[in-house]
DNA sequence: AACCTTCCCTGATGGC
DNA sequence: TGCCATCAGGGAAGGT
């Protein structure tokens, strides 16, 4: 599932591997993520990788005369093949992480496009679920703006401010988890990091945002921030299907405290983990690190609740 | 307007 | 061995 840190880890890698690089052909196996007409994607051959951006989860290509931009989803990869490099012969599961792929491997029936580049190599996308979206947009002034409007906040960037954040809370009567799942309110924050953050700032995800402290939500103001980061250092998290552009997976699996760990000991206080179901998602926490009653307003907890930093 | 539920999609997994 | 039900989940759509 890639989140932000796994979209900027993908970037990050296609980056320094094509940019500026010339789209000579485009290859497209037709299907739901194609959220433009074949006229519309043909339409980028000739043109240059200018820039690649990235807005939440959103991986945009910035061509001459259009945008390419993509939706990861659930299961989308969006990687490099090089010719001078051997593809594996055969997937390669990871024992742990499930992880279905290592290095490059040739197209298979889920690679949906192919962008072939001037030098022989290929962009490939690949989607088992199809949840992922692939639009083509004319690069007009503010067409990426409108297009990515909906967004909140942009972690990382001078719009992410405590007071825009608390700004969030406002009119709000949902439980935290879904609020943070919402990309309204902060970008780019998923399941997984959305369940971390809440572990560090020690608040339990059932939680109605019109309960939280002030200072809980300042402590989840720096947590988001503090878990992303930590995402991208490590190279994205790969449970199952994330690799970045080279193919290859992230290690930031290791570094969780609570995503995945359900009935394994709390890495602060040896509870053992819970999952539970909060709005639909698999949701997990530490019931002694997480309690769900609102803290008491006259007496802050003497032992601090700010969790340690997951590096 | 905010919130909630349902649906899309495939592969892995477990029960029988 | 095979068949079926269940689960995973980001976000759009539609209902309340």
């Amino acid at each position: 599932m890639p989140e932000l840190p796994e979209v900027e880890t993908i970037r990050r890698g296609l980056e320094s591997a094509v940019l500026g690089a010339r789209i000579e052909d485009v290859v497209q196996k037709p299907c739901r993520v194609f959220r433009c007409t074949s006229e519309e994607l043909f339409g980028i051959r000739g043109q240059h990788l200018q820039r690649l951006l990235r807005r939440g989860k959103y991986l945009i290509a910035e061509l001459e005369n259009s945008y390419v931009v993509f939706h990861l989803g659930m299961t989308g990869q969006l990687t490099v093949r090089d010719p001078a490099r051997e593809d594996a012969s055969r997937f390669i599961r990871h024992e742990t992480t499930g992880l279905q792929r290592a290095h490059q491997h040739a197209p298979d029936r889920h690679t949906h496009l192919e962008i072939l580049l001037g030098d022989g190599r290929e962009i490939l996308y690949r989607d088992i679920r199809m949840f992922g979206k692939i639009h083509v947009l004319a690069r007009n002034a503010g067409v990426l703006e409108s297009f990515l409007g909906h967004l909140g906040l942009e972690p990382f960037s001078s719009e992410y401010t405590l007071e825009a954040f608390l700004e969030k809370f406002r009119n709000r009567k949902v439980r935290v988890k879904p609020f943070l799942l919402d990309q309204s309110v902060v970008a780019g924050v998923g399941n997984i990091y959305a369940d971390e953050a809440l572990f560090l700032a020690g608040i339990h995800p059932m939680r109605p945002v019109r309960g939280l402290r002030k200072y809980e939500k300042v402590r989840l103001f720096e947590t988001i921030l503090k878990t992303l980061e930590a995402g991208i250092q490590f190279g994205g998290t790969s449970m199952s299907d994330f690799v970045n552009s080279e193919g290859r997976q992230g290690s930031n699996q290791e570094k969780l405290n609570v995503y995945a760990r359900d009935g394994q000991p709390c890495t602060i206080c040896a509870t053992p983990i819970q999952k539970i179901v909060v709005s639909q998602r698999g949701t997990h926490f530490c019931p002694g690190c997480q309690p769900r009653s609102r803290p008491s307003r006259i007496v802050r907890r003497s032992r601090t609740r700010y969790r340690r930093d997951p590096s």
